[in-house]
DNA sequence: AATCAAACTTGACAATGTCAAGATTATATC
DNA sequence: GATATAATCTTGACATTGTCAAGTTTGATT
């Protein structure tokens, strides 16, 4: 990994250099306002470089969306290491992290889980990032289940784990959009909110202090 | 209401036509595929006469949105006529509605549900359809309560309502990204999945005959 | 040390969003 | 009904963008 020198012909870790750019800029300006020579510019590079790394400005994109979903899944991987044997937790705060994510970047958030990219299937980094986040949403709902936390239903745990996944993505989608009305966040703010949405799912009550850590 | 005059100077109706074409184009091309010129084209005029009508590419956009939740709309009311005073069925057309949107027209579904659109709060008519769109969905929601249909939570209804918007949204999310296996799709098609779905949500169990119409 | 491939640059091109200024037509006012 | 006014549409121009082509620099391999 060769260092990165301060006026070297080759940049040394342009890739990830353009990614963080691209991150910055999507934060600051919005999905419409990334532009391929603008992540050039900051990183310092000629507009073309680029093309050396990323095949598309949609290639770009995906990356974008790959690094989101792997910051979401070192967020699950402590919860879990946090909570061994404790699904509901597990659940609640796996919850909470995509919440959280999404309140915190909402541009990388929609990139990241909006569909903003045309053809994923295009992207097999996208692809199977993206795989990794529905099986840690699969197995926690299988756990659940098991420990009599959700209701089993005649479908295979996938279906479960995927009402569930698009339970909180919904929520999050529409808190982001601003559809639900701020009067209503000040009343239930996004933690009370993701109980009150959780506890039509599972079916024992949820103490809400479980949350305060 | 001026004719549609084959070779006038005005064109009579050219911001419908503006919407129709890039309703056409999204369809066809994608939402990277929608360009200002390109439907300007389609509708016969020249490349600046959508900023008559429309002060952005932004707002060509939302008003495509804006289409998008009038579809939906229309389709609620119909619903809502056929099954009066049945507030299920009323709750798992609409679910059903939404699905085969989503399902039949991805890009359009994607612009008007998925947060395409920047800053929704500068388009008036975007956030009063968006309005009307979850005032339906609330006013059904409380109905299911009231006939025992839905848990009643320590939440208000709107917050309920929030939870169902956002469960059908990130179900239909998830399966237009292709995040959900096409071989769980295979053995569960939509409506089934629907159901399934539901069943996490809705207290009394469902039976899927009611679907068959 | 010579070769090769990767990383990066410069240059070019068509397309796009949008501004400015002018032309045409509908509508309202007298 | 003529005239003014505003809405609608056109032509022209410009900077910016994505991307192709061709060349340059450099690290790696032999």
């Amino acid at each position: 990994m060769p260092v990165m020198s301060k006026k070297s012909y080759h940049h040394g870790d342009l890739k990830n250099a353009l990614i963080s750019a691209a991150i910055e800029i999507v934060a600051q300006e919005g999905v419409y306002g990334l532009t391929l020579r603008k992540a050039a510019r900051k990183a310092g590079v000629s507009h073309n470089a680029p093309y050396a790394h990323f095949t598309d400005k949609q290639a770009l994109i995906a990356a974008i969306a790959v690094d989101g979903h792997s910051k979401i899944q070192s967020l699950i991987s402590k919860v879990v290491e946090k909570y061994p044997n404790d699904p509901l937790q597990q659940l609640v705060h796996l919850a909470w992290a995509y919440v959280q994510f999404g309140l915190r970047s909402p541009a990388h958030y929609k990139i990241t889980f909006s569909g903003l990219i045309e053809n994923e299937k295009n992207y097999p980094a996208f692809v199977e990032v993206s795989q990794l986040s529905m099986s840690a949403i699969k197995k926690i709902t299988a756990d659940c289940q098991s420990a009599g936390i959700l209701k089993k239903s005649d479908y295979e745990v996938e279906m479960v784990a995927v009402s569930m996944w698009g339970l909180i993505h919904g929520l999050v989608s529409l808190v982001i959009e601003g559809q639900v009305s701020s009067k209503l966040l000040m009343r239930n703010p996004p933690k009370a909110m993701l109980i009150a949405t959780l506890q039509q799912v599972v079916c024992v009550p949820l103490d809400v202090s479980i949350l305060n850590s």
